[in-house]
DNA sequence: AGCACA
């Protein structure tokens, strides 16, 4: 029904993503965007010609991508409504955990497919498209619980954010991805020679303040729950 | 639109 006939389950098919979008961040963002809801175990992309434009995000919990795939359904995602699902089938990270992982299973797949377009196309023996240029990367490892909000001592209420702990490659589109999901955003500033730190604006200290207590300690690596404070007048 | 992970 809602989510496309396929029963819940801890994996989340996510499609109509911006093509244009590298795979190496994508799957960054979508593990910032998404580790809201729950550990993450994994996040696949591939940009192959049937694979842009969608991704995995597997959960360690079923609850958790229950809750993503409606939190975050239609969600705006670099421009794009994101459209979410539940994968039709369990991601080998998951098999592999739970020690039912075939690995003969897929390469059959795709020689049966290789097959049965080489049949298809022509009954000689043709040459096959290789289109396969997948590779791991840098991705998320499992994260922990979601840290406990700092204890900073909190200075007056400003509508600019001052944000704290960042892993050192994060973006300012990383970060607007995130803080924009909640009202009243204007801007992300991050200053080049101070990596780690960043300022978030709204239009005033009501909205700032709602989108601190929800991102406070929010995690773009397991290492680095943020820190969230006002900025100094 | 499109359901993979090597």
């Amino acid at each position: 029904m809602l989510s496309g006939d396929v029963p819940p389950n801890q994996t989340i098919y996510i499609k109509n993503l911006n093509e244009k979008v590298k795979k190496d961040e994508l799957k960054r963002s979508l593990y910032a965007l998404f580790s809201q809801y729950g550990r993450i175990l994994d996040v696949v992309a591939l940009k192959t010609a049937k694979l842009r434009g969608q991704a995995w995000v597997v959960f360690s919990e079923v609850t958790a991508a229950s809750n993503a795939v409606r939190s975050m359904q239609n969600f705006p995602f670099y421009d794009k409504p994101m459209r979410i699902q539940f994968a039709k089938t369990k991601s080998d990270c998951l098999a592999k955990a739970e020690g039912t992982f075939v690995p003969n299973e897929k390469k059959k797949k795709q020689e049966e497919k290789a097959e049965r377009k080489r049949r298809a196309e022509e009954p000689h023996s043709a040459a096959t498209a290789n289109d396969s240029s997948a590779q791991s990367n840098g991705a998320p490892a499992a994260s922990h619980r979601q840290g406990k909000p700092g204890e900073q001592e909190a200075a007056a209420p400003n509508s600019i954010l001052f944000i704290q702990n960042l892993p050192y490659e994060t973006t300012s589109s990383m970060l607007q991805l995130l803080f924009e999901q909640y009202p009243g955003f204007k801007e992300v500033r991050m200053i080049a020679a101070k990596p780690g730190i960043a300022f978030v604006e709204y239009e005033d200290e009501v909205h700032s303040s709602i989108a601190m207590q929800s991102l406070q300690g929010f995690k773009i690596t397991p290492q680095n729950p943020m820190t969230i404070i006002y900025a100094k007048k």
